[in-house]
DNA sequence: CCGACAACCTGACGGC
DNA sequence: TGCCGTCAGGTTGTCG
């Protein structure tokens, strides 16, 4: 799902709607995503109006005035919806401001997650404690990746897909970040570089501004929260491109690692 | 530390 | 038209 543009493009959309705002209303309904809801959620969400909205990594936050901020998970296949004309058996959670105005969180496989977290131990957090740096962030650079892959014999692709290394990437954005820097996706991770992590950094920066730009990739499932599609998916270098040519004239090849495809063009990144 | 797998769950798609 | 197998953006855990 949604990776770190997606969730970008999410919150952005979601904060028109809710900044400032007093939530008037809000409605469970099953409550079994990857995690249970906390018990209380409409509790300390009712009534309370939100302070502002932000991201880390791939979670939405919905900061309060109650000091709770509601961090969101859109795991595979979730997305909010805006002002939904009517509500579908995956609509899970249904948050209603005073203006009367609606936003639905729905999704299909349940891989999402809802939770609330005190605003000010919002890093020490469990899932967020271990987190890596933002990639657009200033603690992402060269000299950082140099010291997270010291000595690491894993291939780059999983350690950029690892949340503790860099926060944010998933199996899209990877396989796109590695082709712009023409790095092989089976490279061991310790043994790349200087000059090409650099490149590297820069890469994934690049891929992941465009993306936000574009409104996010679209996928199946996955649309803002206004119900537009995304348009990244377009500028799919090589990702979903198999047997297609790369820039280079090479076919885009596709291969099996650990149950994720990756996609890669051979002849463009072979280090 | 590493790699491979499985589990969680639904929906879309291709092949027959 | 329908059935069935395969695949999908993520995370977390186990096992060897």
């Amino acid at each position: 799902m949604p990776e770190l543009p997606e969730v970008e493009t999410t919150v952005r959309g979601l904060a028109p709607v809710l900044e400032g705002r007093r939530l008037a209303r809000v409605g469970t309904r099953r409550a079994d995503l990857r995690r249970a809801f906390p018990p209380d959620l409409r509790q300390r969400l009712t009534g309370a109006r939100v302070t502002g909205l932000g991201r880390r990594a791939k979670y939405g936050l919905i900061a309060t005035d109650r000091g709770d901020t509601m961090v969101f998970h859109l795991g595979m296949s979730g997305r909010w919806r805006i002002d939904p004309a009517d509500l579908g058996p995956h609509d899970h959670l249904v948050l209603e401001t005073e203006e009367g105005r609606a936003l639905s969180l729905n999704d299909p496989r349940r891989f999402g997650s809802v939770d609330l977290v005190p605003t000010a131990r919002l890093e020490e957090w469990p899932p967020f404690a271990a987190l890596g740096p933002e990639p657009l962030g200033p603690g992402f650079t060269a000299d950082y990746l140099l010291a997270a892959l010291d000595g690491r014999a894993a291939p780059i692709k999983a350690l950029l897909l690892d949340q503790r290394i860099v926060a944010g990437l998933g199996n899209i954005y990877v396989c796109e970040a590695l082709h712009m820097a023409g790095i092989a996706p089976g490279r061991p991770a310790g043994r790349i570089s200087r000059p090409r992590l650099e490149r590297l950094v820069a890469a994934i920066r690049q891929v992941l501004l465009a993306a936000i730009e574009a409104g996010g990739s679209s996928l199946r499932d996955y649309a803002r929260p206004s119900g537009e599609l995304g348009y990244f998916s377009r500028q799919w270098r090589v990702y979903g491109r198999e047997g297609e040519s790369c820039h280079c004239g090479a076919p885009i090849r596709r291969r099996n690692d650990s149950g994720r495809s990756t996609f890669f063009c051979p002849r463009c990144q072979r280090l």
